[in-house]
DNA sequence: GTGCTTGTTGGCCA
DNA sequence: GTGGCCAACAAGCA
């Protein structure tokens, strides 16, 4: 599930509960694929008595930062997620990081094991961190920017492209679907074939689905939804595309899957047509 | 049992 | 060297 406006939506669980807040206790899943590439001792160390100071969240990655020099990476992977819970609160085997304070425990939870647990220790940024690509909202992604790269992966179906990291960072699978929907575009089009205005059109939608995204699933300033989803209007492709038998919101249309790029992909046919 | 899965990476091949 | 494709990772769910 995780995507840029989710990944924000669990970035503000944690840093409404606990920013300001010290750390009393850490408890990490050693061992296993989440945290098993970093110094579990040298984190708990590093945290435990620091206060949680600041938050960010950046494409699929967030960043915590504790005390003077403290940092903790999220990557939510496939299943990953964060909450919070009370403070008496019992790790059970998926829950591979939780951070107590003296009234909540944060965890973060991934029964698939994609996600990722970073560390790091100094005042200076993380490389992890550093090497995100400018978000799809920064002035940086532009629309030559998208032109280039869409003639660099020319021959890749467009639905592949729109999943690289490297130029659109926190778009996933939904979002993708998403913006190919409302550009009218279908998803196996090779990112070359797309006309100047497509490509145009494409990198607006971009822009659009984010900012509506992040609204809608992470809501604006202190606000926080209930839960994710409840936001999301019906006027989206996102709440028929999971279903057999879902239709097309534009065109009552039913609505298309099949396996492009590699991954699952939704379309309307009546509206996103091969050539 | 089978066949999926909202992510990323590394290896193979053209 | 670059671009494109796909298996692997691991566990739960239908």
């Amino acid at each position: 599930m995780p995507e840029l406006a989710e990944v924000e939506f669990y970035r503000k669980r944690w840093a409404l509960a606990a920013t300001g807040q010290r750390i009393t206790r850490v408890a990490l899943n050693e061992g296993k694929r989440p945290v098993r590439h970093i110094d579990v001792s040298a984190a708990r160390d590093a945290l435990t008595g620091e206060k949680l100071v600041s938050s960010e969240a950046a494409a699929k990655q967030m960043l915590f930062r504790f005390g003077k020099d403290a940092s903790l990476g999220v990557h939510l992977g496939m299943t990953g997620e964060l909450f919070v819970a009370a403070p008496d609160f019992a790790p059970g085997k998926h829950d591979h990081l939780v951070l107590f304070t003296r009234r909540h425990a944060l965890v973060f939870r991934d029964p698939r094991m994609f996600g990722r647990i970073e560390f790091h220790r100094s005042k200076e940024t993380p490389p992890w961190w550093s090497r995100i690509a400018p978000a799809v909202l920064s002035a940086a992604f532009t629309r030559e920017a998208v032109a280039a790269f869409l003639r660099r992966r020319s021959r890749s179906p467009i639905k592949a492209v729109l999943l690289m990291q490297e130029r659109f960072p926190g778009i996933g699978n939904w979002m993708a679907d998403e913006i190919l929907w409302r550009s009218a575009v279908h998803p196996a089009r090779r990112a070359g074939s797309l006309s100047a205005t497509e490509a145009t059109t494409l990198w607006r939608q971009c822009r659009t689905v984010a900012r509506q995204a992040l609204a809608a699933i992470a809501g604006r300033g202190n606000a926080l939804p209930a839960d994710l989803n409840v936001g999301i209007p019906r006027s989206w492709l996102f709440l028929h595309r999971w279903s057999d038998g879902g239709r097309c919101p534009r065109t009552g249309a039913l609505l298309r899957r099949a396996t492009i790029g590699g991954r699952t992909s939704c379309w309307s046919p009546a509206r996103q047509k091969l050539p």
